[in-house]
DNA sequence: CAGTATCCAAGACGATACTG
DNA sequence: CAGTATCGTCTTGGATACTG
């Protein structure tokens, strides 16, 4: 596993997944189509930038799609391109071991055994 | 996938995996304990501050151990705990991701078929 | 050999104001 | 509604020098 090219992989990946905020925007775009205001009140913490910004850098990466609704009051809807969906169990398997290491902090961080 | 646990869950991973460095660092780990100057010559591009601080952040998180063998010269070594283990998984994932992604990349970048 | 300590640069991120 | 633009801050990472 320590050859180059899996080390590359792993980090190309990192750099496509890697800001802030992705995975969540990610997370909600799983689900299904979302426009701009619905993205932002699922995250209530992110500022326009920020969503504007991560967005933008999926949709370079291929991993969302923009689509502009040219009517007023302005509609954009952002999906996911088929290829996004393949990150789909990534997300999981991401999901999954957070879980369980918050479940080790949370345990670490009780009495309920000896601590240290 | 939008619900806030698997949210949670998610970015809870990235904490932990999101250094620069942290996944190269596993993927030498992966292959069995390392010295300190192993890692180093593995990985030419990082500093020791860095290397260090990397290291300091995955034990913290349980995720390696840190042997010192009381002797000169010194001798530090490096392993996977068995919880860091769990991030195999993860990491094979991630590397056949970013492989596909760069492959992805690659054709764009090449002129055998069209090129817009 | 395996670190620390200090200082510095770059980039990521955020707050705020403005716009088609 | 869905942005852009600007500026400031804060975090991350890097260069260099020193140490048990």
């Amino acid at each position: 596993m320590g050859d180059q090219l899996f080390k590359d992989s792993v980090e190309t990946t990192l750099k496509v997944i890697g800001g802030k905020w992705k995975l969540v925007i990610l997370c909600h775009l799983m689900d299904g189509a979302r426009r701009f205001g619905e993205l932002r009140r699922g995250m209530p913490d992110i500022t326009q930038k920020m969503l504007t910004q991560q967005l933008r850098e999926l949709e370079e990466d291929g991993i969302i799609h923009r689509e502009v609704f040219m009517q007023v009051p302005p509609k954009v809807e952002y999906s996911l391109t088929p290829y996004g969906g393949t990150m789909g169990e990534v997300l999981h398997l991401l999901a999954d071991w957070g879980l369980k290491h918050q479940e080790r902090v949370d345990k670490e961080a009780s009495p309920t055994s000896s601590d240290h």
